[in-house]
DNA sequence: ACCATGGCTTGGAACGATCCAGAGTTCCAC
DNA sequence: GTGGAACTCTGGATCGTTCCAAGCCATGGT
């Protein structure tokens, strides 16, 4: 004999419509519209099927609505690639209030993971399987591959970076203008009294570090100041962070260094400790991206900081909207970071 | 007039079951041996039977599966608390080796968000729901509200973490053995020609703090070395780790200090930075969790690495075994962190 | 009294997969 | 040549929900 449906007191299966239905007295559609659109139902019928919900307990079962509307309720985001070292808690900070926002209105996350030497590895086998009703992509300084692919098997996705490659690209994406966040960390320098401020910044062919680069130099020459022999170009790790603050230290002797990310201004705290100079007192440094590095380090790092909850909350309600109507196009949404000052300058 | 159903080459509708089963000319049934029994069909049949998927580009619809066999190939991972200025990038590591694990073995992770306020939070829609097969927990110290709770429900789980309140759980747990970690790094300290040895670390109340503790404790004596006075408990957090450091250097001159975490190393950094001592010459220190900062702060912080990736590793083993058994008990697994040893020391 | 109106409720069908029981085939032993 | 086991394959039912078209019942205008 089977075990009798609803009958348990301890719930082995979750009650089904069919259980509220029939304590209820209505009809399963009834409860579907007491849940869906509960301004059908009469104001007593609604209550009765409100109570038997209660009583037992109901929710609808995910699965089989999703195979009734084509709608999991489910946003797909690929893991990001781990750099040991590197100060990529950001992302940590990003996906937190991802997850918070999307829940708010009524979608989970779904984390999957791909071999980081494929841009496009997993979206093909979610897109199939309609596990998820949209993506979000985090990487699309990496060149446009994933949202050109994307756009072609005609998913429903929003990124969190523009489309650099794609000037004309159609879907909703968020940013942060870090040009403006390094003319305002230069800025912040020159306010401070320096003049010969350095930048430290990544190879030619990033866009990410052009675009900084290019905030450093504008606030530059806005105050009459020169950048030659001041710029240095390198990889984004630690020791040639070091490395590249050891020479134009050596070189040039600036009292002041803007450096493109965390990591680099990390290098350069390397560099001075070897020296034995005194940060924020001998010379003043200032990072990006906030990290919880730049945030612990005595006496703190002063540093650009990204408004990654401002984002995320935003890219949800793209996303509510792309999700609601099929055609949205929503034109980009630019934000402006802001500088967290600390003893470092 | 409908479009025709697989006819398109931009495929609107993905294909399903029947449609393959048309190509392929067999049954619906056929197909789907062919994707989960292929050893139940003929050689001849299931190279036709493939040929048509592949042709098609076939995925099983994961609703429609999901909803048949009751399973939806989903690991629960309720979003931790996010601290600001907490070195709790830890779980950034451990989630995404969890995610890759997970994915070899068939499974994906749904990320959900509960009010931090209430530890069940979250939990009860997804399990009625049936949107997941399984959590895992992650925040066990904070008493075993949640897996007590789960338990009651009937769920199935994994703990990250040791059932601390209920010695005699049933379910699999994978915890790091922190004594032991704090003993190595004591013993590591001792081996430095270091006597005068301080312990910072958290309130009574705090389990995992009591049991770090019980290492610094254990590796002293050991080494017939007096820990009176040179105990101190505090709140973990940057400020109170600074203090806590102040209030020791200046009573018992410690040469070397063990921080119960990260953070509280962090707040002894900044005691030092305005002794103007130089951490790692002046002063030893270690610190727990080998976070992002322990990492890159100058010259590196040695600290106690717990062993996320296989921590991850296991309770995927774990999970794999239990949604196999369902009455699956494993014994509980503890792992060893290891000593990574930086300029502090 | 009648039919149209509109609000509320209903049973049957469908979503796309798997489970189940049985039908058809093949093959070998007697 | 026949019976039976082993192997393949098939059609119908089912998972729990929502869509659809139709049914029921008051109400109100003619």
């Amino acid at each position: 004999m089977a075990v009798p449906r609803s009958g348990g007191h301890i719930s082995a299966a979750p009650p089904t419509l069919a259980d509220v239905a029939e304590l209820a007295g209505v009809s399963r559609q009834t409860v579907s519209n007491a849940v869906n659109n509960p301004d059908l139902l009469r104001a007593d019928t609604l209550a009765r099927v409100q109570d038997a919900i209660d009583k037992l307990g109901y929710q609808p079962n995910r699965a089989a609505r999703s195979l009734r509307t084509r709608a999991s309720h489910l946003i797909g985001l690929r893991m990001p690639a781990l750099q040991e070292g590197t100060a990529n808690a950001m992302m940590d900070r990003f996906v937190h209030t991802f997850v918070e926002a999307a829940a708010e209105t009524g979608y989970h996350v779904l984390l999957f993971y791909g071999d980081p030497a494929d841009p496009l590895d997993g979206y093909d086998e979610l897109l199939r399987s309609t596990a998820v009703d949209a993506f979000v992509v985090t990487d699309t300084h990496l060149g446009g591959q994933q949202t050109t692919w994307l756009q072609s098997r005609r998913a429903r996705f929003v990124s969190f970076g523009r489309p650099w490659t794609q000037p004309d690209a159609k879907h909703p994406w968020v940013d942060v203008d870090l040009a403006y966040g390094a003319e305002i960390a230069t800025e912040h320098l020159i306010e401070r009294g320096h003049s010969k401020i350095a930048w430290i910044g990544w190879h030619k062919d990033s866009l990410l570090g052009e675009e900084r680069r290019s905030g450093w130099i504008h606030a530059m020459h806005t105050h009459g100041l020169s950048t030659t022999g001041l710029a240095s170009r390198t990889e984004d790790s630690i020791s040639s962070g070091k490395a590249a603050a050891d020479a134009i230290l050596d070189e040039t002797e600036p009292t002041a260094l803007v450096c493109a990310s965390d990591t680099l201004a990390m290098g350069v705290l390397h560099s001075l400790f070897e020296r034995r100079l005194r940060l924020g007192e001998d010379i003043a440094v200032v990072g990006f991206d906030d990290s919880q590095v730049a945030q612990t380090v005595p006496p703190g790092i002063t540093s650009v900081r990204p408004p990654l909850e401002e984002a995320a909350r935003e890219l949800v309600k793209a996303l509510e909207e792309l999700l609601a109507t099929p055609s949205y196009a929503a034109p980009g949404v630019m934000l402006k970071p802001v500088l967290t000052v600390r003893g470092s300058s």
